[in-house]
DNA sequence: CATTACCTGCAA
DNA sequence: TTGCAGGTAATG
C-alpha cells in the first residue's frame, strides 16, 4: 500500500473503531516471521489485557498506543492491510495475524505478499522508530525553508530522495511521480538544481498529492482497505501513475514509463522535462 | 550507487 | 513463461 494517504487512513478507521478496546489476545499467527520484535512468544504473553488508547501513524508506520507503556507498530509495505472484523467473519489463506478483542470483534492483518513487518515497542524502540524517519510532510514543521534545507545540499535526484525516509516521512512511488508531474519537475532533476520558484512548487505539490489522496481515502490498485475493509478511491485521480501510453492530462502527449531509482516512474516528457547530462 | 532478496498473484 | 507490483533491508 501503502504510502503515507493509505496509512493514515487505516490509522483513523482504526481509531474510530478500537479507541478503548481490551485485547483478548492473538487468535493466529502463521507467518511468524513478521514479527520483528519482541519474540512471538513474547508477543502472545503481552498481549492480552492491553487496552487500545489510540491508533495513530508515523511515515509509514500504523501505531496502535496500547496501556502499559507499550506500542503495536505496524508496517504495511506492499501488500498489507489492517482491518476490523465482526466476529463471524472468516479469514483466508493471507490472513497471518488476528488480535481478537474482548467484544468478539478480531483485527485482521492481510498480506498476501508476506512483507508486512509487526513490533511490539517500548517506548526506547518508539522513540528509535521516530528517530529513524524524517520530517513529516503534513505537518507545519515541513515548510519551505525545511525543504530547502532537504534540497540545497544534495545532488541525488529527486525521485529517490523524495523516496528516503530517513528524510521525508511517507512518500512512496504513487505520489512522488504525482507530486512531479504537478510541479512539472523531472525525476532525475538534481535536488541542488531548483530554483526557488520549483521547490515551492514541489513543495506545495506533496502537500496537495498526500492531502488529496488522504480525502478520498487512499489509493486500492490490488490489496489496500480502509480499516473498515473498504476501497480507496484516489487510483482514479492518478494523472500519471500507472498511465503508460495514455495522455498527459496537462498536454496530451503520450505518458511514458522509465526506471528511476528502481521503480517504475511515469512521466510527460512533455511537461516534465530531462534535465541536461551534466 | 546498483543489484538482490524477501513473497505471491496477476497480466501480458 | 516472463515481468511487474504500493516497500525496505541487505548485499557488492
Amino acid at each position: 500500500m501503502p504510502e503515507l494517504p493509505e496509512v493514515e487512513t487505516a490509522a483513523r478507521s482504526l481509531a474510530a473503531q478500537v479507541t478503548g478496546s481490551r485485547i483478548a489476545g492473538i487468535e493466529k499467527l502463521d507467518w511468524e516471521r513478521m514479527v520483528e520484535t519482541p519474540s512471538p512468544a513474547d508477543l502472545y504473553a503481552l498481549l492480552p489485557g492491553r487496552t487500545i488508547a489510540q491508533a495513530g501513524r508515523r511515515a509509514k508506520w500504523l501505531l496502535l498506543t496500547l496501556d502499559a507503556g507499550w506500542t503495536l507498530a505496524v508496517h504495511l509495505r506492499m501488500s498489507g492491510s489492517l482491518t476490523v472484523q465482526a466476529p463471524a467473519e472468516p479469514d483466508d489463506t493471507h490472513t497471518h495475524l488476528i488480535i481478537a478483542l474482548t467484544d468478539g470483534r478480531r483485527i485482521f492483518f492481510h498480506d498476501p505478499r508476506k512483507f508486512g513487518r509487526v513490533r511490539l515497542l517500548d517506548a526506547h524502540g518508539l522513540a528509535l522508530l521516530d528517530a529513524a524517519h524524517g520530517v513529516e510532510p503534513l505537518t507545519a514543521a515541513f515548510d519551505v525553508a525545511a525543504f530547502t534545507a532537504l534540497l540545497q545540499p544534495r545532488r541525488t535526484a529527486l525521485k529517490p530522495l523524495l523516496l528516503n525516509q530517513q528524510l521525508l516521512a511517507g512518500m512512496g512511488n504513487i505520489y512522488v511521480d504525482e507530486a512531479l508531474w504537478l510541479s512539472q519537475l523531472h525525476p532525475l532533476r538534481a535536488a541542488c538544481s531548483l530554483a526557488a520558484a520549483e521547490t515551492a512548487t514541489l513543495h506545495a505539490a506533496i502537500k496537495q498529492v498526500l492531502e488529496q489522496g488522504i480525502a478520498n481515502e487512499g489509493s486500492t490498485l490490488r490489496n489496500y482497505r480502509t480499516g473498515y475493509g473498504r476501497s480507496g478511491s484516489n487510483q482514479h485521480y492518478f494523472k500519471v501513475y500507472g498511465r503508460t501510453g495514455q495522455p498527459c492530462p496537462r498536454c496530451g502527449t503520450t505518458i511514458v514509463r522509465l526506471v528511476v531509482a528502481q521503480r517504475g516512474t511515469h512521466i510527460c516528457p512533455q511537461c516534465q522535462p530531462a534535465p541536461l547530462p551534466a
